[in-house]
DNA sequence: CGAGGGTTTGAAGTGCATCAAATAGTGTGG
DNA sequence: CCACACTATTTGATGCACTTCAAACCCTCG
């Protein structure tokens, strides 16, 4: 019988070390401690160094670089189920970004060395970790044609097919994860562009609009509206 | 002693590949092909099944997508050094951009089983190829900052700068790699406003311009231009 | 109830896109 | 070597999307 603890237990229901061995999992987690982080709390900033990296369990979590002139760069934001931190282990032990918890989150952290060290070792695993870089790159180069070819009423309706299931019948109905400024700023656009931008893709698309309650009435509708600019075809969530 | 043929010399020139020891790239190269192509080829196109990924040895390579009404995004393009179309190792055999050849160029085609059985099987290939996956990703989330903070004017500087040896003294002459109409869409803006952002720089920063032909007298005048609206500091290309 | 953040609305400004046309450059055949 | 055709680049005029600044509104939570 293998032995387990609870952290390697949450590692497997990660796509980065879901295909990874039991054994493996265990040695990555030691020394795992789970961490509870509340709103606003900064994990690291920039420049940082690196002990760990970590898995989100729930909550979410804003990645981001500041400029000279006190400007902020969103990288990503990121739901349950995301490592992050993990980059340091290629740029030298240090964060590449900062770190801040935008809704109460439950985070696993984990041993950096630990992770270095089993990849040199372990196919695997670097197989898997590509897999996932690639995943990365791919979604990052989507954001870049986003930004570039939809308008901001377009991309929150990008947003939304991305956050529900995309094969769903009938009215949906979803809740926002997270401020509307924080949306607003993960999609590059102001707030009040934000404001403005909905009330858009409400009259364009027949969705419904009660503070963070959205309804969507007809997918297929926002998806028209949403997806004619971009080079996915509309179900682009299974890619 | 090793044998040693052509391609695999061509790969030790890589960073991705020049980590390796002399025997994998052999592996590598085997069935490699020289190509020589001129500029408006197209080499791939989004779908294609891919049998090839590609080094280039010299000239410019556009990688895009196309939106369904009919928009193009850049990806990316790629000056001498770089490797193309390998990410299709990830994507089912199946290129996920397309690829067109802007400045007549001389390609290396590379097998792709190859690269994925030698990518099974030897851990300081994953590594080094998490190595550049990684800078891909960091590169891509400049990018995206740039777009996101940066004006047409700083842009064009920014790239210049990045075109250029940052710890060079006094004046620096650049020549322009590829069309002023393709630079433009690289930084995501329109032909005329590449143009009129350009002479902005020029008034601004004190740079010469005279067609392809770019005089930068002060570069760190230029950087102070350009990258104060940036999260990297002034020499960024040494990262 | 009242304070404070999040959100919306209004009015005005800015940067880039678009459309149109002039100009400069480049390669071709005579 | 020149005239022509064709493309790349620039310039001008106008429009639109998003931003900015300001103020009102709303909602939650002590």
């Amino acid at each position: 019988m293998t032995t387990q603890n609870t952290y390697s237990s949450f590692l497997a229901a990660t796509t980065l070390f879901g295909e990874c061995d039991e054994n493996a999992r265990m040695r990555l987690s030691v020394h795992a401690i789970e961490e509870l982080a509340t709103k606003g709390k900064t994990l690291f900033i920039t420049g940082d160094q690196a002990p760990f990296y970590y898995l989100v369990r729930s909550g979410w979590i804003k990645l981001y670089r500041e400029t000279l002139d006190g400007n902020q760069a969103i990288i990503d934001i990121l739901p349950a189920g995301q490592i992050f931190g993990e980059s340091a282990l290629f740029e030298d032990d240090h964060y590449s970004c900062s770190a801040e918890v935008i809704e109460d989150a439950k985070l696993v952290r984990l041993s950096l060395p630990a992770l270095k060290q089993e990849m040199t070792s372990n196919n695997t695993l670097a197989l898997a970790m590509l897999k996932a870089m690639n995943r990365y790159r791919h979604d990052q180069s989507m954001e870049l044609e986003h930004r570039a070819l939809q308008n901001a009423p377009q991309r929150i309706g990008c947003l939304f097919l991305r956050l529900i299931d995309q094969h769903a019948e009938g009215p949906i109905l979803l809740h926002l994860p997270y401020d509307k400024t924080l949306l607003a700023s993960r999609l590059g656009m102001q707030p009040e562009t934000f404001s403005r931008a909905l009330s858009k893709l409400r009259s364009e698309t027949g969705i419904v609009i009660k503070g963070a309650a959205i309804q969507i009435e007809s997918v297929s509708q926002l998806a028209a509206f949403a997806c004619s600019a971009c080079s996915s075809g509309f179900p682009c969530a299974d890619k």
